[in-house]
DNA sequence: AACTATTTATAAGA
DNA sequence: TTCTTATAAATAGTT
């Protein structure tokens, strides 16, 4: 803004752009506080350098009461109805992602570090509220998981046993390969599933 | 910074500060963006009006991935400065707060930084296990919380019962203020306390 | 919401 | 970084 304009795209010289972020960085923070204290507005500022060094301002208390202050102000404009229609496991995920999305903004609120703010039974309740969607959520998709498994099995069952029986017509046609089909009927189910299928 | 330098304190005349606050807000906003493109830095901004209005920016993503970006790099170190009253309640919810922390945790590890990738059953297995902890620990909260409102509202009926002892005695010593009871035992409990216990 | 006289911010140079 | 200064931008007061 002084001896000449500035394109609006990133700085490839690395000096220059590191004098300049620092000049904008202490001029924006100046600003941010001039529009707090004029206008009674409570602001937070948070800056990330390319590097990853942060720099943030808060107007008023700490940076994690104003976090709380912005989840609540956010957070509650969530309504989910599910028209509760048979959804692909896809969309099924999704959706629980979503539900988590929620409680995990509603525990962040709540239990961001920081504030030392004692809970009311309100936010117990809604808290609760939260976890039993989110279990519900969990245990749903947990079933679909092993539907989807137990179907996996189902499957495989049935080629094993269409390729036993074609091995049976074979040996019966062909008595001297006897001893290859008990080969084949001992395969077991690949380890893996069964493990997912037995811990549950 | 036109017309006149202005002085930095809280600008009285509401409409002034109305214009003032949007003039500003846009400008600030504007400065932000351009810090971040110029010099490649990540921004989050949150403003409140003194109305209590929300505008926000962020820079790059939304201001959910920010806020765990900054609560990442604070390191959770902020979470430890209540001076750990002796006081049985607070304890209860100190613990509740590291419990949920820790179900706060594994669900940012399991969904956080926009990966899709899909849950395993482990994953789910071990989501549900904390989100029944969880519950379990808001709930003998809320029993807590619900303890002490009746123990508090029983010490008002102790302290009431007495008040009402005593006024009975005096009036049996002096007859003539017999109507003057009945005004003290009808005081109902506050309401407020009434309502936090009947909205469980 | 537009218009300007000024103040402020800042790019480039040292 | 910090200072200087010419100039671009922001904006206070006004219409």
């Amino acid at each position: 803004m002084a001896r000449g304009k500035v394109q609006m795209k990133r700085i490839e010289n690395p000096v220059h752009r590191q004098v300049t972020f620092c000049k904008r960085r202490a001029g924006l923070l100046k600003k941010a506080k001039e529009l707090s204290v004029l206008c009674d507005a409570e602001i937070g500022l948070v800056i990330f350098s390319a590097h990853g060094k942060l720099f943030e301002l808060t107007t008023k208390g700490t940076m994690q009461e104003l976090i709380e202050r912005y989840l609540k102000s956010t957070g509650g404009a969530q309504p989910d109805q599910d028209t509760e229609q048979p959804l692909a496991p896809e969309e099924e995920i999704n959706m629980l992602k979503q539900e988590i999305e929620m409680l995990r903004r509603g525990l962040s609120y709540m239990f961001g570090g920081g504030s030392t703010a004692t809970m009311t039974l309100d936010d117990l309740l809604v808290l609760e509220k939260h976890l039993e969607i989110g279990i519900y959520n969990v245990r749903s998709a947990k079933m679909e998981f092993l539907f989807q498994e137990i179907q996996l099995l189902k499957n495989k069952e049935g080629i094993l046993k269409t390729a036993n029986k074609n091995l049976q017509d074979q040996i019966e046609e062909n008595v001297g390969f006897a001893n290859s089909a008990s080969m084949i009927t001992n395969i077991p189910y690949p380890l893996t599933i069964q493990s997912e299928i037995f811990q549950f």
